[in-house]
DNA sequence: GACAGAAGATTACACGTGTAGTCTAATGCT
DNA sequence: AGCATTAGACTACACGTGTAATCTTCTGTC
C-alpha cells in the first residue's frame, strides 16, 4: 500500500530536501539506508538527518512509501522538471523587476555547458523568437 | 558618517530583503518612508515591516547610511548584479548534479523575452562557444 | 513649554530548515 | 531465548525569515 500524508502537491524544496531529491531522482525508488549510501561525500549527514529529510518530504507530499519488509521504499511523486521549473520560477520571482535577460545572461555565464548544449539553447532561443513573430506583445 | 555593522561583504538576501533592496537600486539612496511608498503595492507590509528588513539589511552589510536630519538615508552597498549572480549560482547549487542546461532551458521557456533580448543572449551563447573552442575541456 | 507623531532600536513570535538525538518495535544472529 | 541492530516515529533545538508591536528619543506645532 502506498502512503502519503498530505495529498496537496509539493511547493517547494529545501536545500537539503534537493539533494535527497535528487538521489532519488536518480536512482529511482529507494530505501533509506540506500539514500544514505548515495549521497555524495561532501554532504556528510548522520543517517538520522537522512531520515528526518525523508520523513519531512513524505509529509510535504513530494515522496510517498511503500512498505517492502521492514522498511519502506520511497518513491519521488514530483518530477525532477516540475521541481526545476519551480526553483526557476522563484528565481526570477525574487529578482525581477528589472529585465528577465540579465539573469539569464548571468546563468549562461555560470554555466558549464557543452558545444551541443549550446547548440540546443540557441535553438530554443529561436522558437522563443518565433513565438514572438506569431504573437507579437511588445516589440522593443 | 557612513555606518555598516558588519563588514563582511553580504552573500545572499531574502525574499522580502530582495524586494526592499529592488527600491534601493532603482531609486537610489532612500530614506525609510520613501522604501516604504515605493514598495509595489502587492507588497503590503507595515511601514515597521520596512524599518525592521532595512535594518537587517545593514546589518548584513547589503546597505548602510548617512544619517540626514533626524533620519537615515540607506545606500546600497552591494551591486545588483552581484546579488543576481549569487542567487543565480544557488540555484545552480540545489538544482544542479544533473546538467545545467535543462535548468537554462526553464528559465529560457519562463522568460519573456524580446526579440532584441533574444538576439544578445544568442550572441553570448556564441562568445561562450568561442571560449570552449578556445580552450575546449570535454567535448561531448 | 507640552504633546503628537515620526525615526530608529529593541523585542516578539511562529514557522521552516539544518542537523541530529531519543524512544519503541521488529528482526536477525548466536 | 536474549541481545545487538535497524527501522521508523517523535522530539529537540538554534538560526533565518516574515511580519510586526512596543519603547525611547527627537522634533515640529500650537
Amino acid at each position: 500500500m502506498t502512503n502519503n500524508a498530505s495529498n496537496e502537491p509539493v511547493q517547494s524544496l529545501s536545500g537539503a530536501e534537493w539533494e535527497v531529491m535528487k538521489v532519488i531522482w536518480e536512482r529511482g525508488p529507494s530505501a533509506a539506508r540506500d539514500v544514505y549510501a548515495a549521497l555524495p561525500e561532501e554532504v556528510n549527514w548522520a543517517s538520522k538527518t537522512v531520515k528526518t529529510l525523508l520523513s519531512r518530504l513524505v509529509a510535504k507530499g513530494a515522496l510517498d512509501y511503500e512498505q517492502i519488509g521492514n522498511s519502506y521504499l520511497y518513491r519521488a511523486v514530483v518530477e525532477r522538471s516540475q521541481m526545476t521549473r519551480h526553483e526557476v520560477r522563484g528565481v526570477l520571482g525574487r529578482v525581477m523587476g528589472a529585465a528577465v535577460s540579465p539573469v539569464l545572461a548571468n546563468f549562461i555565464e555560470e554555466a558549464e555547458l557543452s558545444d551541443k548544449e549550446i547548440g540546443q539553447l540557441k535553438k530554443l532561443l529561436d522558437s522563443k523568437r518565433r513565438e514572438l513573430r506569431a504573437a507579437p506583445k511588445k516589440g522593443k
